[in-house]
DNA sequence: TTCGATTATATCGTGTGCGATACAAATGTA
DNA sequence: TACATTTGTATCGCACACGATATAATCGAA
């Protein structure tokens, strides 16, 4: 194996960790606008298509553990963004659902994927790069999903 | 703009962040051995190509901020793998080395790459599309980088 | 039916990331 | 030379991520 494939685990990880980070920051902005961070961002998204929800769907839908989202959408109920109610059917389940104040957040949120499109793509990243990046990442996340367990 | 184009940019967000989480997580097995995490691994790749280097350098070549990786070298020192001295050029300055032992981590983290491939690499994501995801992204990064200021 | 295993959630400790701020050293300029 | 500005580092507060652990509810097999 030459010495280029050999660092190549590590010259595909670190790009893979920067750009997430700025992609991140660059939605910032928009998210200040609204007072909430992008990993709530993403729970709002999950909640705008399941009108409730369990923390562990909202978990698995984000691939994240219940111990990072269960802290999360304690501060979001704090936040009144969410309500939080034990299931009736089964004790041991959180059901999760939006306020009014969390519905309304959604038309605001609607406008910034329009508004990030003009930061992400350039002459050296068009359109058609996003599309077949996003299709190789997401076969790539069902490999690793499956190797995490 | 379609509706298909509009949800790009949380489509290929998304996908970043969780791959970038997920490809860490599979660093995870090799690194404890070493007792490290994954950005002290990038700062001992760093030291490696680099003597002695501030820590203003090392945040650059690490795209981050010296409030994040100014108590990652302390605890980095804590641990014996670097040493931090002022620059007697510049009183302001920070310079970071290796001991010995991070030195000696140095064989040991060599192997990662390799192993690492077998993880990342299958049917569905080969060696060329890893590769043109690279290129994909440091051009990213690059226009990102700029937007950052 | 009983009791060990599993499941859903929460808590704790540690290590990032990052905005805001502080502070001393160096630099530039009148 | 004074003095405002810039630069390099550090600190603080907060919000993730995540491994480890705890606890209660549910399930499942003898």
């Amino acid at each position: 194996m030459s010495t280029e494939q050999l660092k190549l685990s590590n010259q595909i990880c670190f790009p893979l960790y920067s750009a997430s980070r700025l992609i991140t920051q660059a939605y910032q902005p928009y998210l200040d606008k609204m007072g909430i961070t992008y990993p709530q961002y993403l729970v709002l998204m999950v909640l705008w298509e399941n009108d409730e929800i369990s923390v562990n769907d909202v978990a698995k839908k984000l691939i994240l553990k219940t111990n990072t989202i269960s802290p999360l959408l304690q501060r979001m109920a704090k936040q009144e963004l969410i309500e939080r109610n034990r299931s009736s059917d089964d004790e041991r389940c959180v059901k999760v659902k939006l306020t009014d104040k969390g519905k309304a957040l959604e038309a605001k949120a609607k406008l910034i994927p329009e508004q990030m499109l003009d930061h992400l793509l350039s002459d050296s990243v068009e359109l058609d790069d996003v599309i077949q990046m996003r299709h190789q990442l997401n076969q790539w996340i069902e490999i690793l999903k499956d190797k995490q367990k």
